[in-house]
DNA sequence: GTAGGGTTAG
């Protein structure tokens, strides 16, 4: 036998060798054969594998590689321990490198089932489907056959790698005893790639075949049924878990709270939670995020139960007591929690930080947005973007563009998102041109397809700028049928324009999209046309929405003064101080008039009830 | 002394 093995790995120049190593490779090198003794228990290989597993759970990673390198002779074991613990800490294309190294090795050694298991665990982590398919050829070549283990890591391997499901379903097809590992991973292999359905028919087909079933299948199907928001599936998942008597598996029943608050079941969500008699963290940010979309009040009254219970919040309960935060505007409530984040030390979070630097703007104070911003360390695309999209919702269309032109500086590559929030920028600002040279740039420097949104930020920024017959052209020879947003952006432009000849033009074919989304257009081809002072088309359309039973939901403002929150919608008669916000308002009426402005009734129509029009 | 599938945000 070979005194010293090939080394793999290249340490750094000036690298201390640990006092641990150095004494093991006395003892190595004074017992090289397989001994027992009182300094050596164990055989060097139990012991150097035990040594290099320890080094890496202590994230002493050049220690494990330096030991590895150091030893004789390697066995099955030891390589097969190098490949998982790179495997299991995302370090994917080193355990690759160390298998390549071990099946070209002058030792010969044979990798075995374990190995490969690992192995293909790794490809699956660089998502490729080349390097697996090779790897499968290996275990051929091996001779590796009738492992469930090697099986459903190559299944995982297939069902995982970009690319058909086609070779997943052929492998699990060959699998002969399938057990719940293999279905589980079918299914997660369709709901990953975002077919849930497919994923919930494998789901039916397992129980129809009475396979072996556990908690891990019933998450994941329940998963799917949320993604989809299919209630009526989840429910019935919900009751083959209590038939099952998995009612006191906090994962499963977490997937359930969650299922029910992304179908908008809070009252079953509610019901699940206090069913349930172990919580856990992701229990309380389950049901905080539920009610984040909904009811922001209900969302930070649920955080307060949860530290007023001592359960400890994470960087996920942040992000949405954030965004509950940012939807209520309340400054003085972001500045608390933003307090508790910088307290428990997670202020480097950096979707935590994107978070926080979105509410300051949310809440009217940008300046606070770019402090948050250049504090940043490291900063990603969604960070670029909120900054800009704060610039943007506070008419700095300049700045917007400035920080666009940094990122693409600083080597970021742009997606079609950020391009949004540009032209959205430029748009608010009335800068036409940049906003149309950004359009452009999408797709001649970046090949970014524009999407219908994309179109609809476009036609919004033409809009703005009283380009109406051009947005109407755009529309007509966009490469999809117009849907909500570019109506939305142009009609939005028609009422500010006063245009109402172009409002009727497309009214026919805006009207005829889906009857529960008429309502809406109803209210907006009113106010078109009050804003273009046609009284009688506008009461027609009042009188239409009325008979429909269409009613858009009057938007509600709020302001905090003094640590109160006042809520109004326009046109409100009541509540506190309305008097006197009428008289600031009647003064402020007065200052634009003595200024010289005219009053703009089309901006006073939005939302407003019949009484509130004699106001104006 | 070596291998597998699940739940929360952005």
């Amino acid at each position: 036998m070979r005194m010293s093995a090939r080394k793999l790995f290249s340490v750094p120049q000036h690298y201390q060798i640990p006092q641990t190593i150095r004494k093991y490779l006395h003892m190595i090198q004074s017992h090289n054969t397989h001994l027992s003794s009182p300094f050596l228990p164990k055989s060097p290989l139990v012991l150097s594998t035990n040594l290099i597993k320890s080094y890496f759970k202590n994230g002493q990673i050049f220690d494990a590689c330096l030991l590895f390198d150091e030893m004789p002779s390697r066995d099955v074991v030891v390589w097969t321990t190098m490949i998982t613990e790179f495997a299991s800490r995302n370090l994917y294309s080193r355990a690759l490198g160390v298998f390549r190294h071990m099946i070209n090795d002058d030792q010969c050694v044979k990798p075995n089932e374990f190995t490969f298991s690992s192995v293909l665990k790794a490809c699956k982590g660089m998502d490729s489907l080349s390097c697996g398919a090779m790897v499968h050829g290996l275990l051929m070549k091996y001779g590796i056959r009738g492992s469930l283990y090697v099986e459903n890591a190559l299944l995982d391997m297939y069902a995982s790698c970009s690319g058909s499901m086609e070779d997943a379903c052929s492998i699990f097809k060959d699998i002969c005893v399938k057990n719940a590992v293999s279905w589980t991973t079918l299914i997660t292999g369709y709901t990953h790639r975002g077919d849930e359905l497919s994923g919930l028919l494998v789901f039916k087909q397992m129980l129809l075949e009475d396979a072996e079933i556990n908690t891990f299948s019933f998450s994941i199907a329940v998963r799917a049924c949320a993604s989809i928001g299919l209630s009526a599936g989840g429910k019935q998942i919900h009751a083959a878990v209590i038939k099952h008597g998995l009612e006191c598996n906090t994962p499963v029943m977490n997937s359930l709270v969650d299922m029910y608050c992304r179908c908008d079941s809070l009252i079953e969500a509610n019901q699940c939670f206090d069913a349930m008699e172990e919580r856990d963290l992701i229990t309380w940010n389950t049901l905080i995020a539920g009610y984040e979309k909904c009811d922001p009040n209900e969302a930070l009254n649920v955080y307060s139960r949860m530290e007023s219970e001592g359960v400890i919040p994470n960087c996920f309960t942040f992000t949405t007591v954030i965004a509950a935060v940012s939807n209520l505007a309340v400054l003085s409530g972001g500045e608390q929690v933003h307090g508790g984040i910088i307290r428990r030390g997670l202020q480097r979070n950096l979707a935590l930080a994107n978070a926080l630097l979105s509410m300051y703007a949310k809440c009217g104070e940008v300046a606070y947005s770019l402090k948050v911003f250049n504090d940043m360390t490291s900063k990603d695309l969604v960070s670029w973007t909120s900054m800009m999209i704060a610039y943007g919702s506070h008419g700095y269309g300049e700045a917007a563009a400035l920080l666009f032109d940094q990122m693409i500086s600083s080597g970021i590559w742009p997606d079609r998102v950020v391009f949004m929030a540009v032209i959205s920028a430029c748009s608010h600002a009335g800068l036409l041109d940049k906003g149309l040279r950004y359009f452009k740039s999408m797709f001649d420097d970046y090949h970014i397809i524009p999407d219908q949104e994309a179109y609809g930020c476009l036609i919004d920024l033409l809009g703005r700028a009283g380009r109406l017959e051009e947005a109407y052209q755009l529309i007509q020879s966009m490469p999809f049928l117009p849907d909500e947003s570019v109506w939305g952006a142009f009609l939005g432009a028609c009422k500010a324009h006063k245009n109402a000849d172009m409002a009727k033009l497309v009214s026919r074919e805006v009207l005829g999209l889906r009857p529960n989304t008429a309502g809406t257009y109803h209210l907006m081809f009113s106010n078109i046309y009050a804003a273009d002072g046609e009284w009688g088309e506008y009461a027609k359309m009042r009188k239409l929405m009325k008979s429909t039973g269409n009613r858009k939901e009057a938007g509600r403002s709020w302001v905090e003064v003094r640590n109160q929150i006042h809520s109004f919608v326009a046109g409100d008669k009541v509540g506190s101080h309305v008097e006197s916000v009428y008289d600031v308002l009647e003064v402020l009426i007065q200052h634009a008039k003595d200024a010289g402005h005219a009053l703009d009734i089309g901006c006073l129509t939005d939302d407003m009830e019949e009484g509130t029009r004699n106001y104006s």
